[in-house]
DNA sequence: GGCACGCTTCGCTGCGCGACGAATCGTGCC
DNA sequence: GGCACGATTCGTCGCGCAGCGAAGCGTGCC
């Protein structure tokens, strides 16, 4: 009659648990492969691509196809805008801006990927490893080789360790970071780094979450790299 | 495991055609029956009974029995912002805000309801009939009595018209416009009156919607009441 | 008191859709 | 080439729930 939007369009998707819990993990603009929003969404493989594709052709998600994989983000400002405000009038739980959050905060900030180090101080650590000669610039989905490992933060690091080790797994793979745009270390090095640091004390691991929590041996640890 | 609101609950109720169409229609803060919602829903009685005690039992609509009659209002404003924000990332058809749009302020400013006037043109036109004498001081609900006939207003709107009917339904009865939290004229009374403004040129009906176009006429008519 | 009327409750029907196992497709990797 | 693996498709099952007719309840009205 008055040219209403569709309202119950969008509502529909987002009233199905499974559907809501994605879409809260890409709250705070990552993108996801389908595999890990499944598991957030606690439904198996073939459930979570069937709710994916009526996300995506709700218009809610867009997705990206890299390799075999196929990761989801939400698609537009609008709709994380629409998670907060329904999260707001649920019950039980006031929420301020999730994607200023402090978990959301601390995910951006360090957080494991897989068994690698993600978030920005991944990318420090990456830019520095680079400059010192280290490892080879890195690019997204490739592999990279090692350098000259005789800087300073290569030997804090233990880098050479990962180049004694026999692996089929390429030692050094850029790993792009879907909220920094910008590709971090992976492969060998890269979950080589992440135990590393855990056991030198920089960070520690969250029980049940990705994230890291970074120590004040790790905060200036990571402002000295640049 | 991140303390979640639990967006799926308030989602799941506006995800539903029958229920967004029910509290798009209360967008602007109206109040209106149960009978009234059901048409707009375009259900049943039965049907519209359970989805209204589903969205008071969720908590996105407040309601208030008035006798016989259930009138269901949103229950606050960040619901009104939800639905918003819905409207915004549904396909095709951008809306700004709803409450703003000019069929609300239309609504807000002159209405049938049921069959006589409201909005802020009624509630002038009571003020001035009650200045003037012609009705007694107006209460929710309540009936109320005619007054002196011979004023200015009272002449122009014959109003001495529906003295002299016999009926049993009372002549005057204050009708409250849940918007402004007032009482406006309903009973013969205030059929009589939409009838002569409407006869007058006052205000024009719009076809299929409940709202009044105010006419140049009723503009300097309504303007002079007060 | 008796009628009208708005709303609710009950019982039933049918359909939409979420869930998953099994099989298939496509890609990356060594 | 062959294996591993992520994702999708297909088919099936079963639950949840919207919808309504009929009956019941409470209130207003004269």
């Amino acid at each position: 009659m008055h040219g209403d939007a569709d309202l119950a369009t969008p509502a529909r998707l987002m009233g199905e648990p499974a559907r809501a819990a994605m879409l809260v993990a890409l709250l705070d603009g990552r993108s996801l492969p389908a595999s890990e929003l499944a598991a957030i969404a606690g439904v198996k493989a073939p459930t979570a691509s069937a709710h994916l594709a009526q996300l995506v052709e709700g218009g809610l998600v867009v997705d990206r196809r890299i390799g075999r994989h196929r990761y989801f983000a939400l698609a537009r400002a609008e709709v994380a805008d629409a998670v907060e405000a329904l999260q707001r009038i649920a019950p039980r739980q006031i929420v301020t801006s999730y994607r200023q959050s402090a978990t959301a905060q601390r995910l951006a900030e360090a957080r494991s990927c897989y068994d690698h180090l993600a978030g920005r101080v991944a990318l420090r650590l990456a830019d520095a490893l680079v400059a010192e000669g280290a490892i080879t610039p890195l690019r997204p989905g490739e592999p990279g080789r090692l350098g000259r490992l005789d800087g300073d933060l290569a030997g804090r690091l233990r880098v050479s360790e990962v180049a004694e080790a026999d692996s089929r797994r390429p030692v050094v793979r850029g790993c792009l970071d879907w909220t920094e745009r910008r590709p971090h270390i992976a492969g060998r090095l890269g979950a080589h780094l992440l135990d590393t640091l855990v056991a030198e004390g920089w960070v520690s691991r969250v029980p049940g979450d990705r994230s890291l929590r970074v120590t004040e041996i790790g905060r200036a640890g990571f402002a000295a790299l640049g």
